[in-house]
RNA sequence: GGGGCCGUAGCUCAGUUGGCAGAGCAGGGGCCUUUUAAGCCUCGUGUCGCGGGUUCGAGUCCCGCCGGCCUCACCA
């Protein structure tokens, strides 16, 4: 590497001996490479300029053929001794791959049929000193290393173009298509406090911070879910946010430490109208984005298109595993009832995590039993402190949860607005806390006094941005759909 | 956090039973005026992740550490 690097060095301090300077201010491009070769017929006879990156280069004696390579694509370009003159022919031993050239011509095909610039003058714009991944069969780059794709994305991006960059072209056209979905049907764009005295919205441990001037501890956010309430309660209606978030929790396929969620809430509506604004929304996001609602995800066929299935939680956790968790009412029966069915039960679980436990397994991962688009609504009410409970029933809330492919995409639920029982529902996660879950969420006084101003009944959502841009661009891990995913530290 | 697998040249990878560290591409030098995985001649790639140990001798065996991937647990 330094071997290389020096020679680099050399062929710098080369060129700003002969004038030249390598890291000129300006560029003159006038055409991107693709455009030219779209263009080939109307652009004959014109001069043109591109730019790109050196990414081959093949001299042959008294001419030369390189390839540029643009955000829009590759174009060859000929650079022939008595076209550019001496000189200039001369300096291309000063190139490398991986420098950043512009080329100006005219072009033409060339014997084997490509259409190629013959270039009249080539300036480079940026001269690098480092080594790119290497050609292998086919003379594409290679580069697998996980840990390097993921640690200097930049490099990922180079050497593997045709399928790094089109996962986050989708991912920025999921983003921009959710935006127009949303504001199309009058939902306002917010930014909350990632910065938060209190957290909340999620069960999650925080990052914890500090403000020196304030001198007092902050939290970074788990979820934005308490701030936008607060502005339904002043009335914005419809309002969303494209949040990232921060939770304390373990890195894995599908969890990174921070990560982007879509939460939106709408006044007067409910749960119900939740599930049909998301199912209309992610048929739409998947068509903008794939020109479809039909795919295939790992291997599974998925179909977006509305409506999707609903089942009641309680009947996909029976249907699935023959567990009914209505006959088993306290925690010990119901874990004696999945011991019996197999299940390995871990004595420190509350009823309401082993009913997750329950849900996963059908519903979670490769191996889940139902792959379909499909809302899980009605759950367990003390699994959900913010949801309002389902009237005519003592333990259930209207809370659902959206799933594809194994996916979990979001969760939603009709909002708790009793200021009352919200209080309540806080006091009964202090006292879990006290009990030393420290997911328990924090009694937000401040939340409770904006829910005493009165919240409009409404519905709302969490949707997470990372998994449906797995789900869109078939992707098995989060950190393949997020560019710089949080790794542990080099040492 | 537990378990499994992995770490050799810039990149992708070989490396036998413990016996002089290799290939392709990339790189240096030379030839070649329509090549395209260009071709031909030629030269060198190195803290074998790091630190110990065993051994006459360690890339190879043992221990510890660092990092990655997979997996289980937890969370979303």
């Amino acid at each position: 590497m330094s071997d290389e690097r020096e020679a680099r060095l050399e062929k710098l301090a080369a060129l700003r001996e002969a004038g030249i300077e390598p890291y000129p201010t300006r560029s003159h491009r006038d055409t991107m490479a693709a455009d030219a070769l779209a263009r080939y017929d109307e652009l004959q006879g014109q001069t043109i300029t591109i730019a790109g990156r050196l990414m081959q280069l093949r001299e042959m004696g008294k001419a030369a053929f390189a390839h540029l390579e643009d955000g829009s694509g590759r174009i060859q370009i000929y650079i022939k001794r008595d076209a550019v003159g001496d000189e200039a022919f001369r300096r291309i031993r000063l190139l490398d791959l991986g420098d950043i050239l512009e080329a100006t011509g005219t072009l033409f095909t060339t014997r084997t049929g490509e259409k190629t610039l013959h270039v009249d003058t080539y300036t480079i714009l940026a001269k690098s000193l480092a080594t790119l991944p290497s050609k292998g069969a086919g003379g594409d780059l290679k580069l697998f290393d996980p840990e390097v794709r993921q640690r200097k994305r930049y490099l990922d991006l180079i050497a593997n173009r045709e399928t790094g960059v089109p996962i986050f072209l989708a991912r920025a056209k999921i983003l921009a298509s959710m935006r127009d979905f949303l504001n199309a049907r009058g939902f306002v764009e917010v930014e909350t406090p990632i910065l938060q005295p209190l957290y909340g919205g999620a069960t999650a441990r925080p990052f914890i911070t500090h403000h020196n001037t304030l001198d007092r501890d902050l939290y970074l956010r788990i979820a934005p879910e308490l701030y936008l309430k607060r502005l339904l309660v002043g009335g914005i209606e419809r309002v969303y946010e494209i949040a990232r978030n921060f939770r304390n929790e373990g890195v894995d396929r599908s969890h990174n430490p921070e990560f982007t969620m879509m939460e939106c809430y709408q006044a007067y509506a409910d749960y119900e109208d939740v599930m049909r604004l998301v199912e209309d929304m992610y048929a739409y996001i998947a068509q903008q984005v794939l020109g479809t609602t039909k795919f295939d995800y790992l291997g599974v066929p998925v179909d977006l298109t509305p409506p999707w299935k609903r089942i009641p939680l309680r009947e996909a956790i029976l249907e699935f595993t023959g567990i009914d968790y209505d006959q088993y009412p306290d925690r010990d029966t119901l874990a004696v009832a999945m011991g019996k069915a197999g299940y390995t039960v871990d004595p420190k679980l509350a009823r309401g995590r082993l009913i997750d436990e329950l849900k996963d397994t059908v519903i979670k991962g490769e191996t889940a039993k139902l792959k379909d688009p499909v809302f899980l609504y009605d759950y367990p009410r003390d699994l959900s402190p913010l949801a309002k409970q389902k009237p005519g029933t003592s333990d259930t809330a209207e809370r659902f949860q959206a799933f594809a492919g194994g996916l979990e995409l979001g969760n939603a639920f009709t909002e708790l607005n009793d200021p009352l029982d919200q209080r309540a529902r806080f006091e009964d996660q202090a006292r879990q806390r006290a009990g030393g879950d420290d997911e328990a969420q924090m009694l937000d006084e401040d939340y409770i006094e904006a829910l005493e101003v009165g919240l409009p009944p409404a519905g709302g959502f969490g949707g997470g941005i990372d998994r449906l841009a797995m789900l869109l661009t078939n992707q098995d891990s989060i950190r393949e759909v997020i560019l710089f995913p949080t790794m542990r530290e080099v040492k």
